[in-house]
DNA sequence: CGATAAACGAGACGGTACGTCGAGTCTTCGT
DNA sequence: ACGAAGACTCGACGTACCGTCTCGTTTATCG
């Protein structure tokens, strides 16, 4: 009875929204250029994301795809190239301000804040299920808790890329998952 | 040979900022506003800070005293309270949402970046200085590198305010310095 | 195909920037305020007049209802109540202030000299057809050239007003026409 | 028993605030760059003209040199080429929204419209004069009022100048002469 | 000759307005 | 209904001058 919803149109924003959060930034961001880009007016977009703020979000999470894992057996080669990976993503000025931002923008809305919540959880999935494969390997210490030896390995990475502003590379990788591995085997 | 700045000036406008973060957070931070409060002009204020974020930051950096630290020599109650004071700081969510702004601030105007990365060090240096005295009694393992256990510690902390959400309490605290310690011991 | 413009906008704003003028000048014309007397916003007033000056040409123009003119036939009559409207409505201090700001906004922006010039043109236009009436009439000598007639009878009340600042009353304006007349019949 | 004024000070600014006039024009100009030009403190500006405008009237005074006029004895010649040389001074853009600025500061500010009416009768002098001199040779007619003849000379001028945009030549000043002329001798 | 009052340079300060940008909401028409 | 187009509201930002003030630094002249 209604003319239903151009599917189109949703691809096309996320699309216009991806590129200019990539170009520019959250600061450059314009809710009014992302429609333009897309062709697609102003209302349209506003009519399925309420936010500017959700608007980003949700192109945000369409950035990253979840990095395929090559798992070898070998813990330590594994948790390395993983985490250097990961410290990959975030070396980018625009994406460390654009991390920034989004975190802000969860403390704005609670619900994107579930929502990033469940993003950055599902990114550490990998690593996660890498970890628990080596215990059950017995590859860890029979104590160890491998949600915490997660947050020893990511959250320096995320401490130096947003606090410190110290050099994430392959090479701190190493050094993370050494001192890891050297504890909790 | 000109007239000298009003020092109070200063004062009262960091004041006014201070108490407006506290009150709105960033989002609902208006320059305007902190002029009027401080009862200054607003030209006043862009005399000394260029830029909303100028202002911001650097009233950000008279908010938290650096923290006294009541050293022990036990380092693992040092240590703990240490990390759990960090802790308490960052657990509010209007904070978690003001170290993100600055963050994304700081990637707008690189001298903030710079000025923030300072800061953030100069928080640092108390936790360090203490397992730096540990090392030197011993108490650490010969070969650990301070600076590493420190990121081990500290980036723990913020990616779990930051990132995954996850509670930041004493507990948490606890259990990283007993990790951290098992290993470099 | 989009939300037309609101017309009553129009005429709230140019109503509020005439009182304004009226009361205040061109000195202590603000768009602000004119916006808030309006009842609309600021940016909406933006939409239309690209400028403070803009805008106040527009009100200008609205100003001044063309003045209905009584012709009885008897030219120097007619020319002398004619002369004497233009003089009252020009020896107001704040008109005279007001006309010199027009111009320079005429000559600040172009096309706003050109519609300055259109309007000052308009209110010509009834003393100018007077003229060709009783040119037509052989109340004129033949050889007379109307528009410097006009010239002669308008231009020394500007002159006084704007420069000399001499009186421009109604025996001025029978002294101009008694001489106008002298020479051209 | 005080520090005299520096009198080289004062042309140094009015030196540089007619440069500035008729560079940008009464728009374009600020007391600050003025002051920067001259290489003398603001303050110092202001120490001698109280205002911008004050300042911007007392350079205009010195801009134009009363020109001198050579009179050979021919009326009509001789009021063809002062009307003309009045004509030229007029012309320029600048000068057009100059006039018409001043003529706005003259009502802000009344002693300034006082001086100005006084620059202004100083500029009429010499063609009053000259008037007043053919009158008195019997070239003009009896019963004529050289004030009012002046005013019909001279005024179309400035209305054509600041109003009515037509163009102000030699030919519309001899035009004036001729109509002039006409009817007064 | 040294005190002193004013001139001068430099710049802080208060204030007022301007014009701009972007976010969100609302209204209308077309499909 | 959905979509396009764009008007409207609102709030802030940063800028540009103006005119006033408060200093420290000269400099002519008077006691």
């Amino acid at each position: 009875m209604a003319r239903p919803r151009d599917t189109g149109v949703d691809a096309k924003v996320l699309e216009a929204a991806r590129a200019l959060l990539r170009e520019r930034g959250y600061a450059g961001f314009a809710l009014d250029e992302t429609a333009a880009r897309a062709e697609v007016a102003r209302t349209t977009v506003y009519r399925r994301w309420p936010t500017k703020d959700h608007l980003v979000v949700a192109a945000f999470a369409t950035m990253f795809e979840t990095a395929p894992i090559r798992e070898t057996g070998d813990v330590r080669a594994d948790l390395t190239s993983t985490l250097g990976a990961i410290g990959a993503g975030l070396r980018r000025p625009e994406t460390r301000a654009l991390v920034a931002e989004l975190i802000a923008a969860g403390t704005r809305h609670p619900e994107l804040g579930e929502a990033l919540r469940a993003l950055w959880a599902q990114r550490r999935t990998a690593a996660a299920e890498l970890l628990d494969r080596a215990a059950r390997r017995g590859d860890l210490a029979a104590g160890a808790d491998p949600a915490l030896i997660l947050d020893q390995l990511v959250g320096p990475l995320y401490y130096r890329v947003l606090i410190s502003g110290d050099p994430v590379d392959d090479q701190y990788a190493r050094a993370l998952v050494d001192a890891a591995l050297a504890c909790h085997r």
